[in-house]
Parts: C-alpha cells; structure tokens; sequence
DNA sequence: AGGGTAACCAAACGATCGTTTGTTTGTGAA
DNA sequence: TTCACAAACAAACGATCGTTTGGTTACCCT
C-alpha cells in the first residue's frame, strides 16, 4: 500500500484524515465536498492537494484506520486462553469499546466504505471476511467444548454479535447512561445465555422461580 | 402531509420513486444525481420536475414508504393474541420479511434518512421512536407475564432484536441459502432462548444434543 | 374536429464539484 | 545570509450539480 511512507512522514496529514472522518460520518462521503473539509481546517479546498492524492484516498485511510483498528482487538480477543464465552464477550466488548471511541471513522467504517472503487473496497472486504472469521471460530470453539449447545447456528450467531455492535453507532449518544463496557457486557449476556449448554446455565434458578408473577 | 394527493394520482410517479429507491439504496442519495434516475428511466434531468418537486421530496417519498411498511407490519405483530414469545417472532420476522422483500427502500430508509431536513426527519424520526416503541411493549409484556425473566433489561433486549434485524440489509444476498422467513426465525429462537425464565424452556432436551451437525 | 392534458424535450441558469497550476509565505538548517 | 522545504494562497480548469423555462409531441374525451 503506497500511503504508508506518506503517513508515517506527515502529521498534518493526520489531522486532515480526522477531520475527513467527521465530516464523512456526519454528512457522508458523497455529502462533504472539499470545501467543507478545507473550511474546518481553515484553508482553501486545493491546499489539501499538498498533503493527500484525492478524496477518495482520504476516504480510504479512514475506513482502513476504522478495519485496523477493530481487527487488532478481535484478534486479541480471539487469541485470550479462556472460555468461548469469554473470549465472545471480549471480542463484543472491545467491537463496542472501539466503535464508541472512535465513533466517526467506525461510522465511515459501516457505512461508507461501499463507495470505494472495486480494488479499494476489495482490501476493506478481505478485512471483514477476516473478522467475521474470527467471530465464528469463537463460536465454534464454545460448541465443540460443549460450552455452547451443540445444534447452535454459528453463522447466524456470528451475525447477531456482528450486527448488534455494528448497529451501536446508529443509536450510541455520549451523553448516554451505559459506558461501552457494559453495552457489551449486556449485550454478550443476552447472546451467551441463549447459547449455553444446561448443565453450564448459571446456577441461581430456585431464587429466580420465587420472582415470577403470574 | 402535502404529497399524499399528488401520490395517488400520478402512477408515472411511483415508478419515480421505485427508480430512486433502487439508486438511492445502491449509490447513496448524494451518490446519486437527477441525470442517473433520469437516465436510468430513458428520459432527461430536466423532465422529472413535471412529477416531483424536488429531489429531496423523492428521498422523503423513498424514505416513508419503508417506514409506513415497518411500521405496518409491526403494529399487526404487536396485537396479535398470543404469547410475547410469539409476537416478539411475529415482529422479527415481519420486520426482516419486510426489509428483504423491498430492500431497496428499507436500505434508504436506514441509510438515508439522515440526509433529510429538519421538518422531514422528524417526521421520521417519530414513526422510528413509535416502532422501537412496539418492540419494548412486547418485552415488557413478556416480563410482566412472567414469560420473561425479570431482570431482562428491556431497552437493550429491543436494541438487540432491532439491531439484528436492521443490519440484514448489509449481509442479505438474494441468493443465499436461507429465506427471510427463517433468517427471523433463527435469531428470535437465539434471542428468545435467553429471555425465558427455566420453567417455559423448551421441553426437547436429550433430543437436540444428538443433532450435531453444521 | 377540437380542447385538454400528461409526458417529455431542448436549452439554459448560476452554483458547485474535484483537481491542477504557479506563486508566495514562514521557518529552521547551513 | 542563503537555501531548502513544507504549507498555504490565488486563480482557474472542465465537468457536473439541481432546477427552471418554454415549446413540442401524443393521446383521451366529447
């Protein structure tokens, strides 16, 4: 990838592709001109030529920085010596903690990402196919220790963990009441408790029974 | 709402709306230029203004027709007489038939919809709050009957369901092995299996442990 | 046969699009 | 003091943007 050398050298190119993730994130891609980009910084739109080839060049550091950053937690996740529920839970936990933190280049990330041109948008799918990859062997891995039931549907269960951290972007507010922590901590409950095997279910079942109303 | 008269009117107009919900859903609403929907209808830019207003007014017209058939089918869900169980099913799988069955308007209604104006997207914005609204009733329902366990945390649980079911769009491919109807069915069995309290579990326990399979 | 009308064309409007070119400024190293 | 270099300006490029205007078909109703 030739951009590399480009971004290690120059710093105010980073603060260009920053402000390009909050601009793309508010507005999309197709919504924010050059100028829009060059007025937040305080410049004039052919200035930025100094610093990058071309907007869609723009588009796809950010939506790589959003791929890069979401790959090296789950692989972390994924590598964890611990149960399948645990290693689930970190993998949601972390897809959550990082799209919050960096809410506008995961945002560009999911959303933007599909106006790439086909050799760009390639490089982001072969990411995504990897990290589905990973969820799915987490997955996997708790059914054949039969820490999950044995007739769970890995892919569709991939896809509920995948599709309920992807999500968070479209209703996340700062000013929430949950931390990203415990989004993901309910979240994985929710997912894991479906999931287990009987004898694995938490034990408090008795206390449970005496709350029932009806 | 203004263009209600306009709509049944004209049918050369609904084709208009059909030819944008399908650029609109593939190119994005800024991707997508008056010239693209005129060329894609054999006609020129100029001759849409005889049936639209402008090109917002056609985002709007897109935008609430997915919101109108959500909505729709959300409500029959909700008032079923049975089980939460069985209408949060009924509202998951509705909500995912719907989705796949206009994919095209149900990709702009969750993707677009943001590049509305003020008046017009909180229009929207509305009948979206009325519709997750639906989703928690029926979960609360499920607690209060004790079909729910008690510490299900609502809000989350319906971010859950409607998570699962608005992230369809960006894996669903026409040619996949499984229906619309049984992709509902998969995730409310996941999701549901975790809201139960132990007494209404499932009876079928020896049983499903020898279908290892997958 | 004539009037109405829906549908569209042809041409243009000013504004804005992404990008290029040549020049000027400020700053630190030699 | 000079040189180098990064950063930004000033101005323009052709293309395309959403929209408007005035005129031209073709068909239905009576």
């Amino acid at each position: 990838m030739a951009q590399t050398a480009e971004r290690i050298l120059s710093s105010r190119r980073a603060e260009l592709v920053a402000a390009a993730a909050r601009l793309f994130s508010e507005r999309g891609y197709h919504g924010t001109s050059m100028k829009h980009l060059a007025d937040s910084l305080g410049m004039l739109k052919g200035s930025l030529y100094a610093h990058i080839g071309s907007k869609e060049e723009l588009l796809y550091d950010v939506v790589d920085e959003g791929a890069e950053r979401f790959l090296t937690r789950a692989h972390a996740a994924a590598a964890m010596e611990s149960s399948a529920s645990a290693r689930l839970e970190a993998f949601l936990v972390g897809h959550i903690e990082t799209a919050i933190e960096h809410l506008d280049a995961a945002t560009v990330f999911l959303n933007e990402w599909r106006y790439l041109s086909d050799d760009l948008r390639a490089d982001v799918q072969t990411k995504r196919d990897i990290y589905e990859g990973l969820v799915r062997g987490i997955v996997t891995d708790g059914i054949s220790s039969g820490e999950f039931r044995a007739d769970a549907d890995v892919a569709m269960t991939a896809r509920l963990v995948l599709s309920a951290g992807n999500w968070v972007y479209a209703w996340y507010r700062p000013d929430g009441s949950l931390s990203s922590t415990e989004i993901g901590h309910r979240y994985t409950e929710l997912i894991v408790r479906g999931l287990r095997t009987e004898q694995t279910n938490p034990p408090a079942r008795a206390g449970v029974e005496t709350e029932v109303a009806n």
